[in-house]
RNA sequence: GCUCCCUUCGUCUAUCGGUUAGGACGCCAGGUUUUCAACCUGGAAAGAGGGGUUCGAUUCCCCUAGGGAGUGCCA
């Protein structure tokens, strides 16, 4: 049986890091088992979907590598659901209410003060032929509920190991809505089924719905008269670096804000494929490589912080590693070649930083030289005109001016370095020296703009 | 309120009753016969609190505290 995973957002808002750290569970899962990842629009609530968040959310996943393999759009499917929702209907498993919002809140808070759990009375069952068709003509329109068959239902999840949970002490869950628009839970059970899906990896939030869908599995199984129930597997959340939730408010997380920040896509599915593992966060270029390692067993139980600026650190870790041909039109299109990206990748916090070592080494610039290092400047000048054109170069200038002027460590780089780039910090010089070349780093030594 | 989950170095974690409680990131200090960074080496750094069970608890049980989640005509 090929493993197959899906993600399913709904297109109402921009990805952000929870979401893609379950997108990249699914992902892995699959890749690692050799198996199918199943992108899948939840747009059955056409109020909210946009086909913009829809686009967005595609090319979050693309730009992050987690290709997938299939493409399915809820909003397509309704004649399928309506038959499903038909047969649940004559079956009795889906049933009228018609209880206004407003009414079920008094209800479920009066229960509440009653220190009772706030489950739906079933008070829609009650009702009579001759009750329906009244409420039909005062205008109330129903929204339909899926009745629980109140038992103790079970699975053995991937992650928090055997569960079980009586769905007596839930509410029939709501499937259809008064305006006639699918919840996403019986259009997510329906597609599970009809895709084959054979792993359903999700936060922990949904712990206590599988148990609900679970029982909504053996009815639309029972009318299809085949399909499996998945795998569930519920990963922990990530919380803030405060420690406080942050998977239903990161509008600053989202992945388009970091791209735009600068962070580099392996940076992103590196760290949230590791954090809240018992494997180290390093940089991973290779997302088959981090497939290839994953597995349910080192996943942490408790919420993992995340913390921008650890994903920062670490997108400055991919650089260091990352090879010229994995950003090749990147870096080509900002005129950086193989040498001068391999000179300055191990300095950089941002691949875009290197056109500033670009304009270093070909553009012009104005060297920075203090008065009390003038002499020694000129005396640099003079030297590097005579020294080799390669790395080797910048080794002969300084054991020459070391022996000439006395000067050693700090004293001797750091003004050659602020004259030749204009800053204090950058890459090894031995390599920018010889790539800005002997003349210009001779003219920028005698201070002059070259 | 009720239900479920969780609690080991600053952070993410290992330990399936007996360990000098290990690793990774970060931090600090050295090294790189010459700077910052990168890199290498070394170091400091932890079992929430209280009860049990046991010859022996980080490990098993209970309580407390703290954190996360659910309890929607959201997903």
């Amino acid at each position: 049986m090929t493993v197959t995973v899906r993600f399913a957002p709904s297109p109402t808002g921009k990805l952000h890091v929870g979401n893609i750290r379950a997108a990249l569970f699914n992902w892995l899962y699959a890749k690692g088992q050799g198996g199918q990842f199943l992108l899948r629009s939840d747009d059955t609530d056409q109020t909210r979907s946009t086909k913009e968040f829809e686009d967005g959310i595609a090319a979050d996943l693309a730009w992050l590598g987690l290709q997938h393999d299939e493409f399915a759009r809820q909003s397509e499917r309704f004649s399928v659901y309506d038959d499903v929702a038909g047969f649940l209907r004559e079956e009795g498993l889906l049933y009228p209410c018609y209880e206004t919002a407003e009414e079920l809140d008094r209800k479920r808070k009066l229960q509440r003060a009653r220190g009772l759990p706030p489950v739906y009375d079933r008070a829609a069952l009650e009702l009579t032929e001759t009750d329906r068709a009244k409420l039909e003509e005062e205008g109330r329109k129903p929204h339909w509920r899926f009745k629980l068959a109140r038992k103790d239902v079970s699975w053995d999840d991937l992650i928090r190991g055997p569960q079980t949970f009586d769905t007596g002490t839930m509410s029939d869950p709501v499937l259809i809505r008064e305006d006639g628009a699918y919840l996403y839970t019986l259009p997510s059970v329906i597609d599970d089924v009809d895709f084959s899906i054979t792993h359903v990896i999700r936060g922990e939030d949904h712990v206590t719905n599988t148990a609900a869908q679970i029982e909504v599995f053996e009815a639309v199984i029972g009318y299809r008269g085949d399909g499996k129930i998945p795998t569930f597997g519920h990963h922990s959340l990530l919380v803030g670096k405060d420690g406080e939730g942050l998977s239903k408010r990161l509008g600053s997380l989202s992945i388009e804000g970091m791209r735009g920040s600068g962070i580099e896509p392996e940076a992103i599915t590196s760290l949230l494929a590791r954090l809240g593992t018992s494997q180290p966060v390093e940089p991973m270029l290779d997302l088959q490589e981090l497939a290839d390692g994953f597995s349910f067993d080192i996943l942490g139980r408790a919420p993992a912080r995340f913390d921008d600026d650890e994903l920062r650190l670490l997108n400055a870790k991919v650089l260091h590693a990352m090879p010229f041909a994995h950003a090749e039109d990147r870096l080509t299109a900002l005129g950086v070649d193989e040498a001068l990206w391999l000179a300055v990748r191990g300095n950089l916090d941002r691949l875009e930083d290197a056109a500033m070592w670009r304009d270093v080494v070909q553009g012009e610039l104005e060297p920075v030289i203090a008065d009390e290092d003038k002499d020694f400047a000129a005396a640099a000048a003079a030297k590097a005109l005579d020294v080799s054109a390669d790395a080797d170069g910048w080794a002969e200038l300084t054991s020459a001016l070391k022996s000439e002027t006395g000067r050693k460590g700090k004293g001797l780089f750091m003004p050659l370095r602020l004259a030749l780039t204009g800053q204090k910090h950058g890459p090894e010089m031995p390599a920018i020296f010889a790539l800005i070349g002997k003349e210009k780093a001779a003219a920028r030594l005698r201070g002059e703009t070259a």
